[in-house]
DNA sequence: AACCAGATCAACCGCTCCATT
DNA sequence: CAATGGAGCGGTTGATCTGGT
């Protein structure tokens, strides 16, 4: 059934890259660009997997790399979106100029793991470690979970009738947390203080046609629709249809949503 | 100097996604 | 609509480096 490999793997080098066979890679995209890379091993004379001269590429070769230890303020950085996003390291590195997914990876691994470990804090989870542990049971899930959204307190009596279906993660914003031990409360202070600091605009889009907002779309201007849904509605229209989560973080340039979304959000190109 | 353990990082592997046919 | 193939992603591995004994 399966599909052909990638490569001819019985005439293809593997491990280390040597001079040489950088050179011809990036003479090659120097003269020809990325094009198709299971053909450019071929057209490059290199006898490599595509994919390995792709990685080659991406994460050695390529002239706007940044090279060198991480600073401060992308250590701050990374822990930030990895607390929003997981483990989704291509989406890490696209706010990281210079930076590729598989160097974060690495250094998440073997820096920044041991750093929030240190404080205290669950490196999968952004919690405190008793606290996860307490969340306990099936909590081990991806990071990505720490966003609150907490439908069932949106069907309740509206605290706001302005409460939006958008994802701004400030500290009002971030209501899941509820560690309560000293230990907790100095990282959960740290916690919000990231939180507070990094807003990445994350809405979320009710796949329901009802809506029809008519504002631009973009990270900093994810403006409420018209008539901003109470939060009851959302809670309702959270609990009798799919929910849609599209994550307008505002660094794709192609903004692409899903087809549903696509569809009830008209105003998106 | 020799050995070992832990840390680091480049590269590989298998899988999924998505466009095309 | 299903099959196919290419690109990309995330997890893992293994070679190398570094610091301690």
């Amino acid at each position: 059934m399966g599909r052909s490999p990638c490569c001819e793997k019985a005439h293809t080098n593997k491990g280390a890259w040597t001079k040489e066979e950088d050179q011809r890679l990036i003479n090659y995209i120097r003269s020809h660009g990325e094009g198709c890379w299971r053909s450019l091993p071929k057209a490059a004379g290199l006898l490599r997997c595509g994919k390995s001269c792709r990685l080659r590429w991406i994460n050695y070769l390529r002239p706007d790399l940044k090279r060198g230890n991480f600073t401060e303020e992308e250590d701050d950085l990374i822990i930030k979106l990895h607390s929003l996003l997981g483990n989704k390291w291509s989406l890490i590195a696209a706010r990281l100029p210079g930076r590729t997914d598989n160097e974060i990876k690495n250094y998440w691994n073997t820096h920044i793991k041991r750093k929030l470990l240190s404080r205290g804090l669950d490196p999968q989870t952004h919690r405190p470690i008793n606290a996860a542990a307490a969340a306990g049971g099936g909590g081990g899930g991806s990071a990505a979970k720490d966003i609150c959204l907490d439908f069932r307190n949106a069907a309740a009596p509206a605290k706001s009738s302005n409460e939006k279906a958008t994802l701004s993660l400030s500290q009002e914003d971030t209501k899941c947390n509820s560690g309560t031990t000293t230990e907790e409360s100095q990282s959960h202070q740290q916690q919000k203080d990231d939180q507070t600091a990094l807003n990445l605009g994350l809405s979320i889009g009710l796949s329901t046609a009802a809506e029809t907002p008519s504002s631009s779309n973009t990270a900093e201007s994810v403006a409420p629709p018209q008539a901003p849904p109470t939060a009851a509605a959302v809670g309702y229209a959270a609990m009798t249809q799919s929910v849609c989560l599209c994550w307008q973080l505002g660094w794709s340039p192609s903004g692409k949503l899903c087809t549903k979304c696509h569809n009830s959000y008209k105003w998106f190109p």
